[in-house]
DNA sequence: CTCAATCCAGTTGTGCGCAACTTAATTACA
DNA sequence: TGTAATTAAGTTGCGCACAACTGGATTGAG
């Protein structure tokens, strides 16, 4: 984007002033669905007694068993600032265990107790109630995932990578 | 991954356990968009000494003036739970004034100090700061606006209005 | 007019997300 | 080998989001 000077050109070009309404704000929009997701799993996940969080957690542990905090964490984008209390909740809910890996004593081993693994029988209708509340196909379901994916990775490379190219 | 057998039956119908991998949910990868949004947030506001929420308060009030919270949380989805703690604090930080209304002693009209109204002039480059990390062109932003909208439209009716057809 | 229902802002309590920091363990290198 | 740098998890502090609730003002049905 250019800078106009003539003020003949400014009124032709959208005045600065008006990117900051509101209704322009990819990332309102952005968010407002993020919170509307939340509040439809926060109705979905009840009967689970999970937090959305907390069910993104179970997810990971199922696929891919028992982790240390730190992958765990890389799966989930969260730091262990987030984790730390959001895995003791889990644990005191009974649906996981922590314990200092032997072979590295800074790392904590997350793994599902027999209740937790438990859990996952009751929570494959989840991600069928939540694709019903979307009213989305699955193609377009894919298509958003990976447009809002490469946003994440352009948005995560600001600051770390202002000039992306060859330098 | 499971190798798939026959072919014809399980392409169509994914198993259930496939639906609870993380990669599969959207939810997640809009989420992730939105923590990473407002990570980008956080450095381009620092200077203005700005949260993403309070800038969005902002962004209400340079658009529409004078408002009571009511309508502030209209606009941006929230309740007095979020906002007057929010308010309180953009009271404290010198850019909003919070005032009974005369008409009806139940609203609080909030509205812009000098210096909130002065800050706009500093805000008006932050939209422009956002696009660039974002990458994406005008048209591709409103597309996913409109697409997010949608979303978010569908999630709110969810409860609300479960069969949302001609009856 | 009356009083019950509704509405508005605010408070409380819980959980998430993140920066900044602490502590302890491991690794690297001089 | 000894020590400095790095790494992992946890803690603290702050702000946001939301449910559930309170208290006071307004509205409306009778």
């Amino acid at each position: 984007m250019d800078e106009v000077r003539s003020a003949t050109l400014e009124r032709m070009t959208t005045p600065a002033t008006d990117w900051l309404r509101l209704d322009q704000q990819i990332c309102f929009s952005l968010n407002a669905a993020s919170r509307a997701f939340g509040g439809v799993y926060r109705v979905v996940l009840k009967d689970l007694g999970l937090t959305y969080s907390q069910y993104l957690v179970l997810l990971v542990l199922w696929e891919h068993g028992e982790l240390p905090v730190k992958k765990l964490g890389e799966h989930l984008r969260l730091d262990s600032g987030t984790l730390s209390p959001l895995l003791k909740r889990l644990e005191a809910a009974g649906l996981v265990r922590r314990e200092r890996s032997a072979r590295d004593e800074r790392s904590v081993e997350v793994r599902l107790t027999e209740e937790g693994v438990a859990l996952r029988e009751r929570a494959v209708e989840v991600p069928r109630r939540i694709s019903a509340a979307t009213g989305l196909d699955l193609a377009e379901v894919q298509d958003l995932r990976a447009r809002l994916d490469r946003l994440t990775a352009a948005l995560d490379a600001y600051g770390t990578d202002p000039a992306p190219g060859p330098s």
